[in-house]
DNA sequence: CCGTGACTGAAATTCAAGTTTCAAATGTTC
DNA sequence: GAACATTTGAAACTTGAATTTCAGTCACGG
């Protein structure tokens, strides 16, 4: 951050912006561009900066703001105060505000258009990103590395998962199978539990896709596993209690706005563990899938 | 700093997910994660909160916070002990800081191993965020309408898919019962297909989902619900050629660069379009929702 | 050159945000 | 139900950021 005058607007040639009429409305950026031309050395810096870095402000202090500028505290005020704040809080929040979209003449604008398509698509897209985002800042490399070792080396690996999660747990199982076998989905349609709860070994690998709203049977299955010593990866959402007891614990976040929760970030993250399984799977998953190739040619599936 | 003893955290009962061991390299998502499941409701008030607006968190006062999560500043600040910052004004920094990549903290964290799986995120989560974008381009607000229309004036709505589709199939299908009957995930485990090809009417509604690679049977399957007069909602990828007969086509991104397809697109696509469905399904849905509900009682499905 | 006004930042001061304390309420265990 | 632990927020307190003051410097006009 130099803060020296970067912004070359000739202070002769300069037509100020049209203001609203309003103070209390028109932008930071507005009203130092607005005042720009009789701003003393010190202050340009702070304005320059500010010019610079517009959506950053209101998470920066005045005093940050003077040292990054290379000008002093009182500047900062001063030009506050130049600019008809009552207060770097109030420009603070006023900054904060209209970037956060959250300022009283975006809502007015926006509540004429809320049931406009687009807006909703945006604010269904934003939701996804959001969580997509937030589920993946919670992943750390070293516990994926592990969950992937523990899928590769199992003997067998078994996806539990009731309701939306069986779709999931399904959908992973369909991407495990690509390069390993004995993979099984649980519960299978017509069967019971327990007889699959006889089975679990130490050297297998349970797989619970857990997001709410669980039922019992969840967590019974993750307590028999944990005592018959067989690792648990628990993949589920933030309401859930600690981690059941599992080896590993991952959160997908799935809140929105909506009645349903969304599974964009569950899915995306079981796509990015499925993708390091294959690559960890290496010549024996390459193998693997040459074979199935050679299967669907043979039984013609593909047409 | 003496803490506050009393909301220390119970030794034993924690398990964390993944310890990384440097409290100044996770961010306050990550921290917030890990400890999540053990905080008390006025400190999980605020932690939602956080969660909910990750990137704004800088721009708030942590008196702002407390006032719009319905805590207290003191849960702010006990929140803030917890989570391992020596202050509010730390945490605050911190996130600002996070919020730019250069960071000095953040590039001081990163070694060559950190770096290569952080990078392998973001390319991922870029990705799925543009599939997403480019889905929604594609969906217009005439057709969706429609869509929405005959999902909930169906007599029977079908819904079809194998291999991973199937699942997607099955996901839907979970999200639309919620609001109404009579709707069938096909193909059955164990059954074949002909039996149900005789039942399609007209009035009945075929959603297909489609994703590559597909089997001879999605299109055989089209061309006779076509035949029979029967609705059908293709649910595909960019790759379908044309609709193949079908009433409305969506296509859905999925293409990366890993070898599987990525289906978060579609998964928020059939998420968009069970929120649009709800919502339109009225008292209707709201009836059956509620029934549900009881029946989830008298079978003390949840505990 | 002198007088005046503007600019400037360090220092003094103010003030409100953040932290801690405390006692009441709530939760847990026996 | 009793004993103990935890949670909670209002109030008291602390702290440091923001504001104001002050004196030195600079610029400009007569």
């Amino acid at each position: 951050m130099t803060g020296n005058n970067r912004t070359s607007i000739p202070p002769g040639n300069r037509r100020p912006v049209q203001g609203k009429g309003n103070p209390g409305t028109r932008s930071l950026q507005a009203r130092i561009q607005e005042h720009y031309a009789v701003l003393p050395g010190s202050e340009r810096k702070v304005a320059d900066l500010i010019l610079d870095f517009p959506g950053e402000v209101a998470a920066y202090s005045a005093t940050e703001l003077a040292g990054l500028a290379g000008a002093s505290k009182a500047a900062v005020t001063r030009l506050i105060r130049r600019l008809d704040y009552a207060s770097f809080e109030e420009a603070r929040r006023a900054a904060r505000d209209a970037q956060t979209w959250g300022s009283p003449v975006y809502l007015l604008s926006k509540d004429a258009d809320r049931g406009a398509f687009d807006t909703r698509v945006q604010k269904h897209i934003e939701q996804d990103m959001r969580n997509i985002t937030r589920t993946f800042d919670g992943i750390e490399e070293d516990t994926l590395e592990k969950i992937v070792d523990a899928i590769i080396g199992a003997r067998r690996v078994w996806l539990f998962g009731y309701r939306n999660s069986h779709y999931l747990a399904g959908y992973l199982r369909w991407q495990l199978i690509q390069v390993r076998g004995d993979v099984h989905l649980l519960p299978a349609p017509g069967e019971t539990l327990a007889e699959y709860m006889t089975e679990l070994r130490s050297d297998d690998l349970l797989v619970v896709l857990g997001f709410r709203r669980r039922i019992p049977d969840v967590k019974r299955a993750m307590d028999i596993a944990g005592d018959a010593g067989v690792p648990v990866l628990f993949i589920t959402d933030p309401t859930a209690r600690q981690g059941s007891g599992a080896t590993w614990t991952v959160r997908c976040e799935v809140r929105g706005e909506d009645l349903f929760d969304r599974y964009s970030a569950p899915m995306s993250f079981l796509h990015f563990l499925s993708v390091a399984v294959v690559a960890r799977a290496g010549a024996a998953g390459r193998r693997r899938l040459a074979l199935i190739e050679d299967r669907h040619e043979d039984l013609d599936a593909f047409g």
